[in-house]
DNA sequence: ACATCCCTTTGACGGATGTCAAAGCCCTTT
DNA sequence: AAAGGGCTTTGACATCCGTCAAAGGGATGT
């Protein structure tokens, strides 16, 4: 906890600003606690600023009237949320809950506003962080619409895969939380999953799964190929 | 053409700043006129710059290995597209074609870059725009997963009515286009918009429609309530 | 060890949607 | 007017997926 600066230059939507930026994020930054489950603010709430993630996980999700929930983002340490509500002065666009105990740093709208006023280069990072989270939702648009719940599934087994570097994924969710990722509900995931798994392609142990047959999985996530 | 600075008052994305900024982003901004049907750029692209929409109609889309295109966006008058790539520096991340013969202006990444650089104000204007796209996209992203075609249909329906304020609505593309934007195919856009007709709900005319049941439209954009 | 609770899995079923095919329509061209 | 092409509509059909229901499994607490 000492050094806040030093570990705000870790974070992407910071890097690269002087020791006096840091000094003067770490002033107004905000530590907060949340346990898993809790609720950091729900769609509509008025945006009175933006988060940071320290550690644990945080899920951002849209809810429908009749209760089933999507995905937008899992936010991890290090990655920022409740941005957009900063710059548009309207509410929070959706809701936000930890999956699990979550420290994160909150930093006042206000305060980080005038600081932005005097700073293109903090700007800069910000924007660049929009600009990814843009193209993570163009991505999500299009696995929604133009691909299947397999194709959906296989992509991110590839995903989890090649981020940790092995052949054996854990799934850092639950199965029906990786269901609203993916955009649809856990029955479904399961068959797919007792499909893969029967195919050949994956192999199945609770929440681990090995990858069996990468090549097969890029077929069906770029292809959306079936599997009879 | 003369007074390209006056023009671009009026564009959200540089709303509010000084005679001499206009002045500075006319030098840097270069006008572009595509056919109807003519490719701006495509996905993978390197993103040498990013476009505002001066008239006409863009699309900007996404496909899939098979042909299929979901639309992210139509960019009317006024709006801009492509920033993304000037932050990221990767290729553009969708499709973008002229729907109708349009003009635009071109402003390059590393001219505009540096303006941006000393420019808290136009930066905070950027964010701003980043962020509305963003919540955009989230509300996409919510009705691709959780509401049906039909409640996806109706909410645009209600969204033309509305920013037209009649009682009838022209559709500004073709059905096949709106299927793509629906996140469907024409098969089954036809198939609906026949069923909402019957029911009594709109009454369809080729590229006219009358809304007649407004307060039921509400209802199936909303609760995604059956058709039967 | 047992009970309980929640998550997960499996099965049966129906509805919505995509695919394939063909006919209808409108607009332009000859 | 006739012919052609593209968009739209309609039909038949397969299938994916969500819903409902119930059973299985693992973890926690008593």
């Amino acid at each position: 906890m000492a050094d806040v600066a030093g570990q705000l230059a870790g974070i992407p939507l910071f890097s690269g600003l002087l020791r006096a930026q840091y000094e003067a994020l770490s002033r107004i930054g905000v530590s907060r606690s949340f346990r898993k489950g809790e609720r950091i603010f729900s769609e509509g709430d008025e945006g009175t600023g933006f988060y940071v993630v320290c550690g644990g996980r945080i899920k951002i999700f849209k809810v429908s009237t009749e209760g089933k929930e999507q995905i937008l983002h899992l936010c991890g340490p290090g990655e920022s949320f409740g941005e957009v509500s900063v710059f548009t002065g309207q509410g929070f666009p959706a809701d936000a809950v930890a999956a699990l105990p979550s420290t994160v740093l909150f930093f006042p709208r206000v305060a980080f506003s005038s600081l932005i006023r005097q700073d293109p280069a903090l700007a800069l990072n910000m924007m660049a962080q929009l600009s990814m989270r843009l193209r993570q939702f163009a991505g999500l648009i299009e696995d929604l619409s133009l691909k299947e719940v397999p194709g959906r599934l296989a992509k991110y087994l590839l995903y989890l895969s090649g981020r940790d570097g092995k052949g054996t994924v854990n799934l850092d969710v639950s199965k029906g939380q990786l269901a609203a990722l993916l955009g649809t509900i856990p029955e479904t995931l399961s068959r797919i999953l007792a499909k893969l798994n029967r195919r050949g392609l994956i192999r199945l142990r609770g929440a681990q799964i090995r990858i069996l047959d990468r090549r097969g999985l890029e077929e069906i996530a770029l292809e959306g190929k079936r599997l009879p």
